[in-house]
DNA sequence: GCTGATGGCGAAAACGGTTTCGTAAATAAA
DNA sequence: TTTATTTACGAAACCGTTTTCGCCATCAGC
């Protein structure tokens, strides 16, 4: 059925535009009875009001924008649950963005988010972001900005993050304990904030075990998963070889797991591995990967609640908000001394 | 810096607000001096159009939306990915709503959409979704509707999917082959468009190799993966119980593998999975997991690229548009006759 | 019967752009 | 020189809402 404005809804009700609009909106201002023949009508006429003139006019959008660098990732595809589950409950819709790990591509959505398209912005940087005045160009616009998961530390908001540094530590001092006195780390980024606390958590955790950090054993990833793996292999043939990894993003994942097959490294016998990575898959994978497991739909909730919160008082402080919550270390077959049944290669070293 | 807006940019300028609406427009009315006054001033005071009032006026909101059932999915991921490639080369954003598989939230989101919040939609529908009233209502509303993968037959308008059907059959076959003869398929629902065409694929296969199809082999599953996984473990224990298993969707994997540890029946020995599954780690599970691959991005891409060929044309009839890009059956370890090195328990039947 | 509240509604101004139409000056054609 | 055309710009309508303000009627209080 044809669909029609507020101002045939009005005519057709013999009343004014303004009327209907306060009868819509359950305004004290009109008495029951109209309330309800109006809402009758507009429903029996296919009245669906234009989110343009409303936002126009209300200054509103009723749209929060999500900027994150990829969507094929199960950390924020999770976090776009959460984030989504809360819109949702506030009435919104989320505009996602995707930077494609691009810095000037995030440059450019923001500042076309400065014309007010979104009421909001949910931001994780991409992986080449080191400077931050696009963004506080739009948080001194009115745009308030909420971080989750890659935050710019310079920047004056709320940041949901998780416990990179002592997640990371966690994981370091796991593969320690399991023997593993060769460890390597896998970064993705110089400047980018989880690639480095996650890398002092790694660091810390050998300075505390006395083992020495070599600089040939922290590798830094592309964003081709073609060339990591090559990066990786070629991480597994030098002389002093690794014997465990931490891999801090998920997406290494495969090119780790394929550059030991192509070197005959046996995982955990030869080597072991954790990641970071919220792969639903990880427990039926060969063998079962031990991860650090963050909590991405918790942190997309969270965020998109502050946010919220946010736009709802305009004395909120968004500075106060920040909250970190803990991930999870879920030790699989990945990282186990000795596989049941096979032969044990590697020697544990320590312990 | 403070953003203006079109009137205060014209003050400034000393210059009418349609002068500089046009000037930015590169309309051949205003001069190429004064075109290039505008757009250094607009530049220097950072001015940023308001898309809800070009939109109230333009009719056109340069947004499209995506409605899909979820988006921890690999599918639907790498789909929002060639999707978002095309709006961005087409300088328009994507608005992501999830019906989490409910045909009410679809009713909703698609009633919304009437509002003209979106010039156009690409539609995967729920699982629940038989009726399509809701969506002929929108597009005899003006707003064109392309389906992507999970289609409504009787809606006219453009399909992008795979050969549901013919590479349901090959999985089948390919099941049949590798020496399986009692197959399950597991569906998700009793209307879906793909679900059906996948559980016809596999019964043609069947009825093609002379194998008498069984009821109790066609599993329907959830939304949760919990019970899937019961579901699926109670079908691996009845009397008659399958050596080989078609899962029609990606989320089926995890329950299926994990089913098969807790009933301590090995793949490939004891039984043969093949999934569609567009999951990156499929090469890197145990045992490696063969699938029937989708074009995903391609298919996100194509339906992309056909909606905004009806927007852009006025008499562009969709009808015409429809797609079908085939997928791949990528063989791998869970269907393989025998593992290097391992016994084999489960003997050849056919062939 | 007069004043002050109150309830129920309408007219009109915003919101910030785009587009149509008009017009003055400059240029070209007759 | 006169007329037609082109160039470059401005005034104002318009998109569909929301919101402010004003108005009239009714009613209570005195």
């Amino acid at each position: 059925m044809k669909n029609i404005n507020i101002k045939e809804l009005a005519c057709e009700l013999k009343l004014s535009v303004s009327t209907i609009s306060k009868a819509l909106h359950d305004s004290h201002e009109i008495s029951e009875h109209t309330k309800r023949r109006v809402q009758e009508t507009a429903a029996r006429l296919n009245y669906v009001p234009n989110p343009y003139a409303s936002s126009l006019r209300g200054r509103k959008s009723k749209n929060i924008g999500v900027v994150i660098p990829e969507v094929a990732d199960s950390f924020f595809s999770l976090a776009i649950n959460g984030i989504e589950s809360v819109a949702k409950e506030n009435g919104y819709h989320v505009l996602i963005c995707l930077t494609h790990e691009s810095f000037e591509n995030e440059k450019t959505i923001l500042k076309e988010f400065q014309g007010r398209r979104v009421d909001g912005v949910l931001l994780s940087v991409s992986r080449e972001t080191s400077k931050s005045d696009h963004i506080n160009e739009l948080i001194s616009n009115g745009v308030p900005v909420v971080f989750f998961d890659r935050v710019c530390d310079e920047v004056q908001t709320a940041k949901i993050t998780t416990d990179d540094f002592e997640s990371s530590y966690k994981a370091t001092e796991h593969l320690i304990h399991q023997g593993c006195d060769k460890i390597a780390f896998l970064g993705i980024s110089k400047t980018l904030s989880i690639s480095n606390k996650r890398l002092e958590g790694y660091l810390k955790a050998l300075k505390e075990y006395k083992i020495k950090a070599d600089r040939k054993h922290i590798l830094l990833c592309t964003d081709d998963t073609k060339q990591n793996y090559l990066l990786i292999k070629k991480l597994l043939q030098q002389v002093n070889s690794p014997n465990g990894i931490v891999a801090s993003v998920e997406k290494l994942t495969t090119p780790v797991y394929k550059a030991c097959v192509s070197m005959k490294l046996k995982i955990p016998e030869d080597i072991k591995v954790v990641c970071f990575s919220n792969l639903e898959t990880a427990s039926i994978l060969s063998p079962s990967l031990t991860t650090i497991t963050q909590p991405a739909f918790e942190m997309g909730r969270s965020a998109a609640k502050l946010l919220f919160k946010a736009l709802q008082k305009t004395n909120f402080n968004l500075n106060e908000g920040s909250l970190v919550i803990p991930s999870a270390l879920v030790v699989r077959g990945s990282t186990s001394k000795a596989k049941k049944g096979m032969p044990v290669f590697s020697k544990p070293v320590l312990q």
